[in-house]
DNA sequence: ATACTTACTTACATAAAGTAACCTATTTAG
DNA sequence: CTAAATAGGTTACTTTATGTAAGTAAGTAT
């Protein structure tokens, strides 16, 4: 019932990058490394799904992760070799964004 | 506590691809137009969500969709300029796929 | 009349995401 | 000493999204 016309790879990828709030982690990170409330605070993502994602980047080998055994701890986000690899992919969707994306009035 | 350090463009833009689905009924729509139950079996997708990503693309202009009242009547998908527009990013991401992406042997 | 087709919709079940409160360790304030 | 703050989470619970299966409409074939 499922036969595979497109390609594995090109639906993995799919599927790793349009996972909530992936790609926009992804986006924050290209401009340098930052930590957990920063990329919490500049996105709006919950902690929960923030440590979640963080995790599942880190398996895939997007990100990485420092700690530094300050006090309180810190710990350190950067995207890896791989991470920096999507950036044409991101700034191909922002520049589509600014020519075909128009914004409705949220309230006055 | 969520304050827009994102551009609202490329966060909407974002948001529309990233739904689940999406992404791959525009890839497949690239290769031209197509009926429900094609696409349905391409990417496997359900035809209660299909129908709804379909009426969403609709709405976002992405998605052109005409109905030839034969019998069984026969609707055709096709994508807009707008739609259009997207293929790069597709391809990027295609592109990236084949050269970072591996496969695990999913049963031998 | 019954079955078949396409493109859906509806009802119900499960998975994913959001919210808020809590945890651990350490430092600072009173 | 107790209370509060801080960073980076986790836990329990609720809401939303997605999946599955069955049903619908209109017309055709049998």
């Amino acid at each position: 019932m499922n036969r595979p016309t497109i390609c594995p790879k090109f639906e993995k990828a799919i599927s790793l990058l349009s996972q909530r709030w992936t790609a926009l982690v992804i986006y924050q990170l290209l401009s340098g490394t930052q930590r957990f409330s920063e990329i919490q605070s500049s996105i709006g993502i919950s902690g929960k799904v923030l440590s979640e994602r963080l995790k599942d980047m880190e398996h895939h080998g997007i990100v990485k992760r420092k700690v530094i055994p300050d006090t309180p701890v810190i710990i350190e986000y950067s995207l890896t070799e791989k991470g920096m690899s999507l950036e044409p992919i991101l700034r191909e969707i922002e520049n589509w964004s600014q020519l075909w994306i128009q914004l409705e009035n949220v309230s006055s």
